[in-house]
DNA sequence: CTTTCTGCAAAAGGTTTGCAGTTAG
DNA sequence: CTAACTGCAAACCTTTTGCAGAAAG
C-alpha cells in the first residue's frame, strides 16, 4: 500500500506539472490522503482526515481540488457511496468499473475489455448507443468473505 | 405511452393496498407524473411538475413517499443523473440496467441476465463476491441517433 | 374511530459563488 | 512579478426531523 501510495503521489505530480498546474499543500496533502486509502472518501471526509493531521484545508478547496483531479483522471466519483478514490488504472476511457466490499468498504478498480463488449453488444441489440459505462458491483471482498465465514463458525 | 401509465398506475396501486398502505392523493399524484414520463426526475422536479398543475404537495411528503416507492420496487434512483424513475420490469431482483440518453434523457431499463452471469463471472475470478449489480450506460437513444445525423448533414 | 399520512417549521448537510489576499513558479 | 490558487463569508440547494392536524379505510 505504501507502494501504491508513492506510484500514485508520483504519477499525479508528473500529471500537474505537465499540464501547467501548481502543485500546492492543499493538493499534495489531498493527493497523499487519496494515496492512502482504497475507500471512498467524501470531501468532508478528507477534510476530518486532514484536521485529524493537523492540517486544516477549506471545505471549498476540497471541492475544486476534488474536481480538477477527476478532470485529470486521478480520482474518480464512485455514485453508490458517493465518495472520491483514487484511480488505480491508466488511461483507458470509457469502461470505468468498481467493485465495492459492504463489509470493509474498500473499492478495486477493474477494466475488463469483454465486459465492455458485452454492454456494447446488449445495448445496441436494445438500439442504443452507448458512449460511457457506468458499472458498480457491490458484495463481499475475498477479506471479509474469509473472515465472514469465520464469524459464524 | 398512456398505456404504459395506465398499466403503472394500477400496478402500483394494487401493490400498495396489497402491503397495507393507503391510497392518498400525493401518493396518487406522484404516480401520475412518475406515469407518464420515462425521464428520471428529481424531488424538485416532480413538485415543479405538480405546481404547474395545480397541485400542492410539499417537499417532505415527497420525499417520503419516493422512499416508499423504491423500497416497493415501485421506482427506482438512477445515480448517474440523481433522479427517480418508475420501475418498468417485474420483480427481477439484483440485476437493474439502465441506458440513459444524452440528447432527451430517456431512460430505458432493461434486464439481461447474460450480461448479469458475465458481470458475476468477472468480479469472481478477481476474488470477489458480488450480491448486487449497478449498470448504467450513457449514450444516445435510437430515436436521437437518427436525428443527430439529420442536423449534420 | 384509529392509525397512517401530510404539511409546516426548522435544522442539518452538502455544494457553489464572489472576492480579497496569498503562494507557486 | 504575475497568474494561479486558497480561504473566508455567504448564499443556495438538498435532505432530514419532530410534531400537530388531516385523511384514508
Amino acid at each position: 500500500m505504501q507502494y501504491y501510495c508513492i506510484m500514485f503521489l508520483g504519477h499525479a505530480v508528473k500529471v500537474l506539472r505537465e499540464r501547467g498546474y501548481k502543485i500546492t499543500q492543499p493538493r499534495k496533502q489531498l493527493l497523499q490522503v487519496l494515496g492512502e486509502t482504497d475507500r471512498p472518501l467524501s470531501p468532508y471526509d478528507l477534510q476530518r482526515l486532514l484536521q485529524e493531521q493537523g492540517r486544516h484545508v477549506d471545505h471549498v478547496t476540497i471541492y475544486r481540488v476534488l474536481e480538477l483531479f477527476c478532470s485529470l483522471n486521478l480520482v474518480h466519483k464512485v455514485l453508490s457511496l458517493g465518495g472520491f478514490v483514487r484511480c488505480t488504472l491508466g488511461d483507458r476511457e470509457g469502461c470505468h468499473s468498481y467493485m465495492i466490499c459492504r463489509d470493509c468498504g474498500a473499492l478495486q478498480e477493474f477494466a475488463d475489455k469483454a465486459l465492455c463488449d458485452k454492454e456494447d453488444e446488449v445495448a445496441e441489440s436494445l438500439g442504443f448507443h452507448p458512449d460511457h459505462h457506468l458499472t458498480e458491483l457491490l458484495g463481499v471482498c475475498s477479506n471479509c468473505h474469509r473472515h465472514g465465514y469465520g464469524w459464524v463458525m
